[in-house]
DNA sequence: TTGCTCCTCACGTCACGTGAGGTGGC
DNA sequence: TTGCTCCTCACGTCACGTGAGGTGGC
């Protein structure tokens, strides 16, 4: 029977030295003998062992749980469980891990639209991208509600011009003032802007937000904080107030 | 100005008051405030900052990074490398997770064939799924290569019956006969098989090899270790040699 | 006075990596 | 004798979690 040591079996299963005396320590795999010096010999069942040690490291699985499987009388009791607990926990990182490459594809992509960049425009951003699904929704809402108020608008003028009935304008009128009047007000409840220059999540007063030039993601409205009027950021605001997101 | 207290900090960002108290020790965010009894009193721009912490944290950059990141007076010379390191990272763990995952699928496929469990088998369990690549290839290429032989073999045939060209089977017969020989020893050195009950991986005689019973992934030969004909899984073996894999 | 919050040590996590300083074995 | 390998401490990693034992602040 042929002795192995501590180097040899290292290399034969592609770990480091300290890794096969940490198992040692660890009580996972204990060479069956020692030289006269105190070094570790390793028998061809030893290797055998780290074999299987390695290989289900490899899958991921913890020490402890290699240790109380090869331990176990009848590990077809338990190796299923294992597999399983592990399968469950690798999905976890994967999930959490292709969250975290999705939000740093977001943060790539506000930062291509900023103009100046400083450490609070990270803060920004994470505002924009907190709130990003609601301000969405917001905007969706918007735009749905819209849709039947502009068909029957349409509709309403066709029919007056080419058949000179009026009457349908005029319920087409008294929707869509209503509509409006509403639509601006939830706007109004639910948006806020983001100065570029200091950074304040703020609400513009109403008229001013109302008459503003804007382009689909930002309004040019006058920062409270700082007193210019710049082109901000929109962004979801649960309240009135600003500053309890 | 409001203060907030270790608790608010911490409740505001959603992470521990540990955390926080954390962050100072490593001088990533420290009060801007002590009170007399020595408590930690946070600033508006505490928060901001913390705010900012906790983003880049929750897309996994790690706090030295974000202490560098944070403490540069250009910020958007590094933040961009920064990203893009960090999606380095995520990648390889991502396909880390995946691997080990396809692993996990893997064995647990194997452990379902398998009659007997005990802990060497997981050792053959990995001797398989090494090999399997290999073993797969050496499949195919006997395959492959057979593929022309019969069709080869059957239009001779044809050609025999309904015209009565023998001399195409003649040919035939003089390449599938070498065919025939360089396959088996072809297959022989390439194969070897695991014995379910000592899980000894050897190589059995040729003449015994060549005239077994077998199934696509299994063969019924003699162990030379324990002595039983049992129905062994074959994997692939690099030499003749069966104990060096 | 009573809860609640916060404070500072100080050790634990997980699987090793990395020296330091010394020695076995060919 | 000279390399090479191996030995045992012992500390470091990473971002906190978890008590212990004590105290501030309403």
């Amino acid at each position: 029977m042929s002795k192995y040591t501590t180097g040899e079996i290292a290399k034969l299963c592609g770990v480091s030295v300290r890794t096969v005396q940490y198992y040692d320590s660890r009580n996972i795999l204990v060479p069956s003998e020692l030289s006269e010096g105190g070094r570790r010999l390793y028998s061809e069942d030893d290797l055998k062992r780290m074999r299987i040690i390695c290989f289900l490291r490899e899958a991921g699985l913890p020490i402890n749980s290699i240790s109380e499987l090869l331990a176990e009388e009848h590990p077809e009791n338990i190796i299923s469980i294992l597999l399983d607990q592990q399968e469950h926990v690798l999905q976890e990182e994967l999930h959490e891990a292709q969250k975290k490459l999705d939000m740093i594809d977001s943060i790539k992509q506000e930062l291509k639209e900023l103009e100046h960049f400083s450490v609070e425009s990270i803060g920004d951003i994470a505002h924009i991208m907190k709130q990003k699904d609601k301000l969405t929704k917001m905007r969706w809402t918007t735009v749905l509600t819209g849709i039947p108020v502009t068909a029957l608008q349409w509709i309403s003028i066709i029919l007056w011009i080419t058949k000179g009935q009026w009457w349908l304008f005029a319920v087409w009128a008294c929707v869509a003032i209503p509509w409006g009047i509403a639509v601006s007000v939830y706007y109004y409840r639910h948006a806020a802007y983001i100065c570029p220059e200091c950074h304040e999540v703020f609400k513009p007063p109403f008229k001013e937000m109302f008459w503003a030039y804007h382009t689909p993601k930002m309004r040019r409205v006058t920062c409270p904080k700082c007193g210019q009027k710049r082109l901000c950021v929109e962004v979801y605001s649960g309240r009135d107030g600003a500053d309890n997101g």
